[in-house]
DNA sequence: CATGAATGAGGTTTCATTCAT
DNA sequence: TATGAATGAAACCTCATTCAT
């Protein structure tokens, strides 16, 4: 009967000890396995808990509820998205389409690796739409594919760059989460994502 | 939704008179308004049968359980694709090309129309793969894809058309999904299917 | 993980058949023994369903919170208060002295009789407040009071009367639930319902 | 507040250093706050502490569990009522009735500005009952509402005293409490005061 | 066949209290 | 002694599914 109030997504403490430090590892590191493991469904409260090797109570110490948990994964995994993504284009030994191609190629390897995970955290998307972080996130990816198609193609004006960086980013997402939704052999996901390159690659040079 | 023992998925009896007929198409189409409506989450039996003007009993008569209904959507889902589909894309009247670009057009301005309930058929595709039902819908897409190929390119050798079929029905589903996840003015529609039919067709003459 | 919308306080669902007349009224009943029992501490959806020797669900089929529990109890309760007040108050064969002295009394032992349960309603009294309900209440009872004072006092104003009417019912029942908070010897009562009484007749005269 | 085995109520230790004496007054002031702000709701250990600026633990030294600081805050309120009922009632210019008018529309006031803080208090009322304080309590009041009547009203016998004292105590605490219950302009607060005032003089004067 | 009441496991979240540091 | 992280029982509520009528 108790009165509700506003619903925060944000962690509830930042942990400072470290106890506190191994117990939110432990907790993502769980969430992660059973997301893998068992799918968005099997995703409860409880089970995290479980899994992590600590009480229900402790893990609502750390996070405000389940969608926090989600968000929490779904930050790093924006991070370390961003962070593989910059690598692998802005190294300057490669032309352009080789780096375009190899991030392309890790991408889609990475996104067949989690599916489950990626499928789950997809699930609870809409939870995160407009918070700071994503806009955070899209603003640094497009960041990095702005300065990547000014090396690129430096005579493309903004208006086109604009539009190549949004089809850029959308059909190599989209792809990726397609080609995860199978399981396949290596050489199909090498087959796949040289083939998206090669079509990104054409077309941006036709633009 | 609950873990099954059995899990089973195919309708629990075929209708045979009007009065049944008519109540699985009440159904169903309570189904849909209701996806579209209030989403993933508001889809529970009780409100299908309420939608529907029928007693929850009466709707397990027809469906063994939960993400029977789902399946049957999904399944009228599919009929209906392939329908259109082959419909555009066999119309001789135009270039290949043309036809091309509009089927995927079409297949993006469909697939925003009906993002949520999309997205809640996608919520449960686990559960369908390798039903015989989805793979008979993969070898109809497939054959419809092949034949307009075939006359496309007839040069391409079989392995090359195998693996151009995977690319485009990938390729085309893919962006479609993620176009749909948010909502966009038609001209943005229209330029995403534009340039992805560009990108395809320039990648397919290449091949 | 669902999305809260607006707490109802009606009930959910008019029983309409036997069966489920017989579950409300076992609900009630056992709702009432665990209040006397156990207080309002004891006082979870849970106990109440297994009081009643029903299930959680059915409890919930019919009373869309703990809330709307207590509500239909509490109505109940006023329904009841306010026919006998009525009834004993308009019953023209004793002086209005005489009445009032026996509502009085009345009142008095039946709070008694029912402390514990009272007690724990009025905890839940915020939830009441402003509902339809609670209005329609407070009109009826004053109405009955305002009647009786018209016949027991002609001569006085409308705006004394009013507020002879408020000092009425504010002293009647805060006493009332006073005396009920210790447990109590007839005479007591009595004796303290005779003062009441004696005490509230001396100041109606003198207005 | 979960059913205790053993519930001890009185506090845990006497705080015999200034720290300790500071952490008690601490949690006591907060606990009021608490109270008044955020009603019984909100009033979680955990509240308390952080609001007192201690820790659960140092919480945990000097009240053994929740009760026992609404104990603490109920007996220092018994205190103070007492304090400031023979204040009023002791004052030798006034006549007994005025003072008894002044002392009823002091208490009325003090009830309708902490209503709150007395609603959480009386909600954990059972757990007082029949302790040595709140016996001690009753005691100290009906000392001073006997001196007080003894020099009213001389000639009253002992046993009409100690029911006059009954009467005068339950009349006054149930009405006020009945009156803070919901908020006032002064001047209704007033007339009440003055016409349960006015009843009860006419009514002891008859007896 | 149809109905819809009944079931109860299971999910999320809170909070008094303990205990290792 | 002080701290505050950890615990876990228990509360509320939902909903897929069954079954008596």
């Amino acid at each position: 009967m108790a009165a509700q109030q506003k619903p925060k997504i944000s962690a509830r403490k930042r942990p400072q000890q470290d106890r506190s430090k191994h117990l939110v590892a432990a907790v993502l590191e769980a969430s992660i396995r059973i997301l893998k493991r068992d799918g968005a469904g099997g995703f409860t409260m409880a089970r995290i808990a479980e899994e992590a090797g600590v009480s229900v109570g402790s893990l609502y110490q750390y996070f405000p509820n389940k969608q926090a948990v989600l968000f929490r994964l779904q930050t790093a995994e924006w991070e370390e998205n961003s962070a593989f993504l910059a690598a692998i284009l802005v190294d300057g030994r490669q032309s352009w389409e080789a780096r375009l191609k190899a991030m392309i190629r890790r991408f889609y390897y990475s996104e067949c690796e989690e599916a489950p995970f990626r499928k789950a955290l997809d699930d609870a998307a809409p939870l995160y739409h407009q918070t700071p972080e994503a806009i955070e996130h899209h603003k640094a990816n497009a960041k990095i594919l702005s300065d990547f198609l000014a090396e690129a193609l430096p005579r493309l004006g903004p208006a086109k760059r604009a539009f190549a960086i949004d089809m850029l980013k959308t059909t190599v997402s989209a792809i990726g989460n397609k080609v995860s939704e199978q399981e396949r052999p290596p050489a199909q996901i090498d087959a796949l994502a040289a083939a998206t390159a090669d079509m990104l690659i054409a077309w941006l040079k036709g633009l």
